[in-house]
DNA sequence: GTCTATATTGTGATAGAC
DNA sequence: GTCTATCACAATATAGAC
């Protein structure tokens, strides 16, 4: 983030190196226990304490529980769609497609926890929230539309495939990661987004 | 689970072709309820409603609401068992990959209330159970692993990647399908396993 | 095999003091 | 901004009649 550290800074004294704010602990303790235990799942009592407090101190923060899985869902896709949209800026159809796939991984595995939910968890969301977070998440698909589509007109890929019916291939590709990937085993995220690139585009056949 | 089919008690003149019987409703009833709402969402009122019985009346049939689970788990996954080792028995190599594709897309998508179920509601079994679940799990996992490894062996496909990486990917494009797959879209299950099949063989690549 | 009634604990959320 | 105390109700599960 850019914000100025300047001492001249009205706000009341909020330094750069404070760690994060009960806001901030907050939605990331819920994002953890809602991957791990699922929204309905995780009581309010449960995450207060995971945070350090009593479970009526959370209402200064939030007006429901469903806010919570409400802003991480949100925040979850937002986060992608910044995320590829910087790694893509400024290549070339084929290493946009390259760098779609590792940035698409990479951050999705350092976000885990809300991005996770973000996938798993939009059921519990009512019908008006879950249609929110499910334009967010088409934003992000026509996203990495726009990479596969590029990469058609480039040349770079097969066309006899409609970019649409590529898409799926791809998204099960890059979704599924989360639910299996183990951060201490002995294949990196990025060793696995070079593994998924090369079936992708090579194929598997001899 | 609470079934006593003990030979002791066979009831006598058992036709095949007997509708659900009720315990089969609420085997099917939960796992519905359970991929729709999570298994900590979905109550027991709530589930005894959908087979029109009153709570108390779930008891005769189950122990307890995570039995449920327990048993949906285990059936789900034995079910691919079931289905991908008779798919591809007596095939060549490579036409045992194609069919292991094919039938877990079909078999997946068929029994989609079990296995989506399966899949993402493990977490909420205790650890013992899990671990079981787990175990059923990796039982199916290597009757996949023995078709790659065959078609490798067979020189069908590529053998610069191991056969557990190629698992990897093969698993990410066989499991995603389950969360977006619509039955009622314009693309049959069949047609996207033939699609899922081309682009992991073929690859993308123009 | 299904019911009514109920025990017991847990739940999301609020009131109001400090 | 955090607390204690509590409300109103929903949860799983049991008891025992029919």
């Amino acid at each position: 983030m850019a914000t100025t550290n300047s001492a001249t800074k009205k706000k009341p004294a909020v330094r750069a190196a404070d760690a994060d704010g009960t806001e901030q602990r907050l939605l990331r303790e819920a994002a953890h226990l809602f991957r791990k235990q699922g929204f309905a799942g995780t009581s309010t009592r449960e995450l207060a304490a995971a945070v350090g407090l009593q479970s009526a101190s959370l209402y200064h923060y939030m007006e429901s529980k469903e806010d919570l899985l409400y802003a991480i869902c949100v925040s979850g896709n937002q986060l992608m769609i910044d995320a590829v949209t910087k790694a893509i800026e400024g290549r070339e159809p084929i290493e946009a497609l390259y760098a779609a796939i590792r940035a698409h991984l990479t951050t999705a595995i350092e976000n885990r926890d809300v991005y996770l939910t973000t996938l798993a968890e939009v059921k519990s969301l009512s019908p008006r929230r879950r249609r929110e977070v499910q334009k967010t998440r088409q934003g992000y698909a026509e996203v990495l539309a726009g990479v596969v589509e590029r990469a058609q007109e480039a040349g770079d890929i097969r066309t006899d495939i409609s970019a649409d019916h590529l898409m799926l291939v791809l998204r099960n590709l890059l979704s599924w990661t989360l639910f299996w990937f183990r951060t201490d085993g002995d294949l990196s995220i990025e060793q696995f987004a070079d593994l998924g690139s090369k079936v992708f585009l090579e194929g598997a056949r001899a």
